[in-house]
DNA sequence: TTACAATAATTGCAATTACAACTAAAGTCA
DNA sequence: TGACTTTAGTTGTAATTGCAATTATTGTAA
């Protein structure tokens, strides 16, 4: 562990923007969602996953995963949209300690009501100002940085 | 307001990527500050702000603004931050509703630690793997957004 | 089989955040 | 001046998050 990683002024700069923009896209982007009387964006990343998922179910340790949450942090926000009727719990019959989360009709209906005001917001305040070529250089570079997360 | 603003695939694939990237890095710096024993990022965001300050001090609105928070949550940072003895308030003679933060002699040694582990985390999970070409494309498409946020 | 570690999910509780209401002091303008 | 609006900061309260147990089950290995 050397730690010989000095930080040099163009990335240095380069974080601080990126961490700007993250959260004043991100304050828009919640702003959008909640004019239009919608849940936020951290329903919206179950709903998402679930849609993805065989059979819209995946189990909570899974999901916690996909949606980067802790397990506890997961367990409640899955109560609330239980609550909400956008999913339900189910006991996973192979594994008596695992529990399922199901994507129910209402729970589809509303990833689609809030992915098309999602998606116009990510385009109105990120897309529309990205080039396709910057758009893959974007990919390529977090693509670099994700990969150099998963190491130790 | 046409709002006719598709979001393209690979438009959209960068942003969750960026998402991705985003949670997954702050995590890991998280992590680094949370192993040195030392506060956490917001906190570091205002140290950070006052020693760029003239006299180390700013009024409370304008470093809510800097840092990107609330009012209401600044003030209860501020809370913490004054009773760790890293900054002080003072009232503003011109303006007696308006209060300055000050940062201490204990504030700005604090910022210094932090900012030792932070940057070298920055660099280790970001500034590494990211070139100077690439730094300053990644620079040029965040002004680029930062100021496509501000217009309404 | 029994003991022991690992995993899945939940819970308790404190800390933080969100949001609306509130207080006090300026600023505006007839 | 005096009514009215705006701004600065704080506070109350509920919702959410973070972190350390806790429960129940599974996997492992003597």
């Amino acid at each position: 562990m050397s730690t010989n990683s000095s930080l040099k002024p163009l990335q240095n700069s380069a974080w601080r923007s990126l961490l700007t923009v993250h959260t004043k896209l991100l304050d828009r982007i919640a702003q959008k969602l909640a004019q239009a009387d919608l849940p936020p964006l951290e329903w919206y990343d179950v709903l998402f996953a679930l849609t993805e998922a065989p059979d819209y179910s995946l189990r909570l340790s899974d999901l916690a995963e996909k949606v980067l949450l802790t397990r506890s942090n997961l367990t409640r926000l899955i109560d609330r949209l239980e609550k909400a009727n956008l999913l339900y719990r189910q006991s996973c019959p192979s594994d008596r300690r695992g529990m399922f989360a199901v994507l129910t009709e209402a729970g589809l209906e509303m990833q689609q009501k809030i992915w098309i005001v999602y998606a116009e917001a990510i385009a109105e305040y990120f897309g529309c100002h990205i080039s396709d070529d910057e758009a893959r250089i974007l990919q390529k570079i977090c693509d670099r940085l994700l990969t150099a997360t998963l190491d130790p």
